[in-house]
DNA sequence: ACCGTTCAGTGGCCC
DNA sequence: ACTGAACGGT
């Protein structure tokens, strides 16, 4: 015990051993806050306050998951067997599986992936001859996802006129369709399992009793319905510990809403708020800029980072005169920091969008340094993977349209277009899936189709008493699909990754617990050891969901659940030692000894979309705040006069956040290059050295009219400083625009605007 | 079935 | 500038 608590210090020690009643804490960048969490639940049992059966920790991503199981471990022998840690969807998922009747679901219920959720709707406006001009079918998405995060079915939803009365008609349809086929999108996993505790009020109280601490992580991301699930779960008894940080809520756009963290202490009347003030991670001028910029910031709960550190280097600055040139300074940077014995995966480069690592790439390809670009595409995302998966998901569910049509015809077997469509107005006349409607369609369609059907029906039987790793096997065979990647130049890397699959497949199962060579195709595999059936009230059996899912679903429903929910590394290769390059949003979380920021100009860093938002900008500079607690010892800024993007030079402004960050603890590294003054220099003094797209864009400024030039900043009495864009016309006629950042692009009357010349 | 062309859209992304 | 989807021709 006091081994498990020595070494925290007094505000973590106080968050560890609070009483069982609500607690908020606020725990900042780096002040510890998985080891909180995790001390908290060791502590729980330790002291004998509670089984391992009646905790529950919830997180968002499998990776915070795995991590805190991984370090709960670490700090006392531990029996993970009945205690809940998983993202919200993960815990869902298994609470469905196990009352799947209760919720009115098949026992073979699938989850759709985004693509899938896209897929299907699609499909949903064609069946119903819906302009998807007119009615994008992303945007109904957003609108059906925005609808169930905020708990509401489509008769909750108020609409005021034709168009979202529509709307509302296709989230209605969509989800019968959803119903007919037995699958569940994300949203749905949350929303069905609130709805299922709200009404079974035995269920609901069952889990009420069973989980006296509910632990929640990154509570600033939750959701309107995450926080309404945690509230029906934790009833009037339940402690929930909720840890987060409103200064790092960077996901409203996706439905967050940081409004929880208040709500939380109104509604639970929490009498325990910590704050976690103390940093761990950072030196002191790196923790000076984050706090005196995100105390720019006005709704906050308040929260200031102090470490013992001492100050340690200061912030670099450094103006770059074009994206390229900024990529080879960052190059050159990185270059010394490992010549001085820094490994190179504690280099992070950060952007704030994904187009900007094309520049930094190249720059990194061509200098031979090995670098890795997290936020591609995921292991059960790749196409071949997706088409081994819908084989198998129309093996354990047939229903499935959507796995049906991705692979009716893949590989190639005769069935086009006309065949389809025939089969999907049988479906559409008897309210049918489409794999039920086969036996409607006649002719040589109904051939090719029942040819098909006699595919998936023969893959079945043939598999059905052997374990999933070889059900697996035999799938990506039997259905072509080796053969048809062999049959294509590039199909190598493709089979690589078939075969990856089932070594995949072999592993969750020694995992999850199945048995090796328990069939992977059969049922639950002992229905009746399932938990311990409790009997309750009205003689309503509950079999608790504690339980191996191995006793609720078969290996093979199981996998496929895991291949939706776990997407796979969200990273490249795994090349180990190599630079980090990422967005600042898949930063949150991770830390490094020394850290790139990049592209610090108006219009990309706070991003332009942002000025119209509600709490736009704010958000942006939490998002800033986010990747300047991620340095260590070292931090880079870095903004540059000429970007590319979308096709063409863009001249943007610094960013505004440099003047929200404390002069003294900043170190500019380049000269404040006085842009009026380039022109004056030689332009072979800037040019030989970076390549030769400064050349076009050295041009381009050389236009000038009544003595301003392109590219040149200037003063405005109305809307501050800005950077002249473009001129047309000339002489007294001569027109400019100029991009004065956070007020827009204005074009004015050169002869008639006030403009100064600016030196910086 | 497969290809080349055209065209819109282009912010961040967990499950 | 680049991508992915949609379209139209062979």
């Amino acid at each position: 015990m006091q081994n498990l608590l020595h070494n925290l210090n007094p505000e973590q020690l106080a968050a560890v051993t609070l009483p069982a009643q609500p607690a908020l804490i606020l725990a900042g960048a780096g002040s510890g806050k998985t080891r909180v969490l995790t001390t908290r639940i060791a502590w729980l049992i330790q002291t004998g306050q509670v089984s391992p059966a009646g905790i529950l920790a919830v997180t968002f991503t499998n990776k915070a998951a795995k991590e805190m199981m991984t370090r709960l471990s670490a700090m006392m022998p531990i029996n993970t067997r009945g205690m809940w840690i998983g993202t919200f969807h993960g815990l869902c998922n298994r609470l469905l599986r196990a009352h799947y009747r209760d919720a009115a679901l098949p026992q073979a219920f699938q989850i759709l992936d985004t693509q899938d959720q896209l897929s299907m709707i699609k499909r949903l406006l064609k069946a119903n001859n819906i302009d998807d001009e007119k009615y994008p079918p992303r945007n109904l998405m957003y609108f059906i996802n925005g609808a169930k995060d905020n708990g509401l079915r489509a008769h909750d939803v108020e609409a005021f006129d034709d168009y979202n009365r529509k709307m509302v008609e296709l989230y209605a349809l969509y989800d019968q369709q959803c119903q007919r086929e037995g699958v569940v999108d994300f949203a749905e996993l949350l929303l069905r399992t609130y709805e299922l505790l709200l009404r079974n009020q035995p269920l609901r109280e069952h889990y009420q009793a069973r989980f006296r601490h509910i632990l929640v992580d990154e509570f600033q991301d939750t959701n309107n319905l995450q926080y309404n699930w945690l509230k029906l779960m934790a009833g009037t008894q339940g402690a929930v510990f909720a840890v987060g940080d409103d200064d790092q809520s960077i996901y409203a756009f996706r439905g967050a809403n940081v409004g929880n963290m208040s709500a939380f202490e109104r509604e639970f009347k929490v009498e325990n708020l910590i704050k976690l003030e103390q940093n761990y991670r950072s030196h002191g001028h790196i923790l000076d800029t984050a706090n005196t910029l995100i105390a720019n910031n006005t709704k906050r709960l308040g929260k200031n980072l102090h470490t013992d550190a001492g100050h340690g280097e200061p912030v670099r600055i450094y103006e770059a005169t074009s994206d390229l040139q900024e990529a080879q300074w960052i190059i050159e940077e990185a270059k010394s920091l490992i010549a001085e014995g820094s490994a190179r995966n504690e280099i992070a480069i950060l952007y704030r969008s994904n187009a900007q690592s094309r520049v930094i790439e190249h720059a990194l390809f061509s200098a031979n340094i090995p670098y890795r670009v997290y936020g591609g595409q995921r292991f059960f995302e790749r196409a071949e993977i997706k088409h081994a998966i819908a084989y198998l998901q129309l093996m354990d569910n047939p229903h499935n349209d959507s796995a049906f049509l991705r692979v009716v015809n893949f590989p190639t077997r005769g069935i086009g277009a006309r065949s389809l469509e025939q089969l999907q107005d049988a479906a559409k006349q008897y309210g049918i899936s489409l794999y039920a409607a086969v036996p409607y369609v006649t002719g040589k369609a109904g051939t090719s189709l029942g040819a098909f059907i006699k595919l998936v029906e023969g893959m079945r039987f043939e598999t059905l008493q052997l374990p999933l790793k070889e059900m697996v096997d035999v799938v990506i065979n039997s259905s072509g699909l080796i053969a048809h990647y062999q049959n294509e130049k590039e199909g190598a890397d493709r089979i690589e990754n078939l075969e990856q699959l089932v070594s995949a497949a072999s592993l969750f199962v020694s995992e999850e617990g199945f048995g090796h060579d328990a069939p992977a195709g059969l049922g639950p595999q002992s229905e009746a050891s399932a938990g311990t059936p409790l009997v309750v009230g009205d003689g309503i059996e509950i079999i608790d969901a504690d339980v191996p899912l191995v006793t609720v679903m078969s290996p093979l429903s199981a996998f496929l659940s895991h291949a939706s929910l776990e997407a796979g590394d969200n990273q490249a290769q795994a090349g180990q030692d190599a630079l980090q390059l990422m967005t600042v949003h898949s930063a949150k979380g991770l830390e490094f000894d020394a850290v790139f920021i990049t592209g610090l100009e108006e219009g990309l860093f706070p991003h332009e979309n942002s000025q119209k938002e509600e709490g736009g900008v704010e958000e942006e500079r939490r998002l800033m705040y986010v990747a300047i607690t991620r340095a260590r010892r070292r931090l880079y800024i870095s903004f540059s006069q000429t970007r590319m993007l979308h096709g063409q030079t863009r001249y943007n402004m610094k960013s505004r956040f440099f003047d929200e960050m404390p002069e003294s603890s900043l170190k500019w590294l380049s000269p404040k290059v006085q842009q009026h003054h380039w022109f004056a220099s030689p332009k072979a003094e800037w040019d030989n050295a970076f390549g030769e797209s400064t050349n076009k864009i050295a041009q381009n400024m050389g236009k000038q009219a009544m003595g301003w030039r392109i590219g040149e900043s200037v003063a405005h009495a109305k809307f501050g400083e800005g950077v002249i864009v473009n001129i047309e016309g000339s002489g007294s006629s001569a027109r400019a625009h100029i991009n004065f950042g956070r007020h827009g692009m204005k074009l004015l009357d050169l002869s008639i605007a006030k403009l100064d010349k600016l030196s910086a």
